[in-house]
DNA sequence: CGATTCTTTGAAAACAGTCAATCTGTGTGG
DNA sequence: CCACACAGATTGACTGTTTTCAAAGAATCG
């Protein structure tokens, strides 16, 4: 499992087999079954966690027991509530799995003294967050710019692998549309 | 000027006397007039702007002229086109004064060495990035799950200095909303 | 097979956008 | 100092989109 990891860390922060080495004490294998909790609400977030393998949700929920859904992580990408994770304040919302996972936990702590111990683990996570931040103002300018439809075909052609994996309901909610109207959408498309 | 932003790195980063020194040379004063473009669409956003005094607005045009404002910056905060600053890529939008401005430029790469070389420097941007963060990705929330009235709200809750000194029909472009709908929600809350 | 879970459809109501007109305040040039 | 232009804000009537509520069809899983 850690495998994954040491993978993603030669490809894409070009680290050697040592540093990654150096990586792995400070890992946490779990294993996640389909609707298992990884985070609920009011907890805080202490840990960033890369998915070796599935499928996990951010989101809240409203008054209304609405769900919002904020962020997909599947294989290769990372997840926790960045809010709590930084702020360690209690999280706002909750963590759980679409798909048995498998995710490697690091301790934020840990995680900060990688970084300072390792230049290009430090390069590579300014870029990972940086690329975050543009994705999400993107969303912002796509939710206040584009028609609803535009919106549901640039979530297909940007996150195809998402998309096919995850119910349409949950689409919707990221969308921020009700499931109807986005069934609707989609029932206009083949026309 | 450059005073505001002494103030200002040794309130939030901890800067000392002499750090701000270090700061200085790499600094460039500019001021703008309202209505003077701090960033054409298409060019590259080299610089990270420190606002002294006034206001600015980071927006992109959309096909049919409409204009959409991703981001309001006054006094003690930043503003770039994040997404070309970066990656290097041409700005898809672009960076005005909505009053006459005063800002204080820092080069990416001076800055990228500048926090290099202080850690307190680098901490406190670390912290900077993660606030912009979270603050992005509640945005994003506030749009899916509230109502046009909600959103309203928030804003000025969250910026009264903002709302206070733009026009509204720029805060409806902020907000996704048309001035119109802007408009008829603030008839609504009077009664 | 039965029980969830997910998706679709229909009809009515709420909401937001469009277009056109009016109102307000500000500032500038004659 | 006034008149006028201009930018911003509001209002009304109309159109279009999205939500809501209720029901019924698929698909999936034990």
């Amino acid at each position: 499992m850690f495998n994954a990891l040491a993978k993603y860390l030669k490809a894409n922060a070009f680290l050697t087999n040592e540093e990654i080495e150096q990586v792995r004490p400070y890992t946490i294998e779990k294993k996640l079954r389909k609707k298992q909790y990884l985070l609920q609400e009011g907890e805080v977030s202490r840990f960033n966690s890369f998915v070796a393998k599935g499928c996990l949700r951010y989101y809240t929920v409203g008054d209304d027991g609405t769900e919002h859904i904020l962020r997909f992580s599947i294989e290769n990408w990372w997840i926790s509530d960045y809010e709590s994770y930084h702020s360690g304040n209690p999280s706002k919302g909750a963590i759980d799995a679409l798909e048995d996972s498998e995710i490697i936990m690091i301790d934020k702590y840990d995680m900060e003294a990688l970084v300072q111990s390792n230049p290009k683990l430090q390069a590579f996570l300014t870029r990972l967050n940086e690329r975050n931040f543009d994705a999400t103002q993107n969303r912002i300018l796509s939710i206040i710019s584009g028609t609803a439809e535009e919106r549901y075909e640039k979530f297909i052609k940007s996150y195809p692998d998402v998309f096919n994996r995850v119910p349409l309901r949950m689409i919707a909610s990221y969308l921020g549309l009700t499931r109807e109207t986005l069934s609707r959408i989609r029932g206009k498309q083949v026309l």
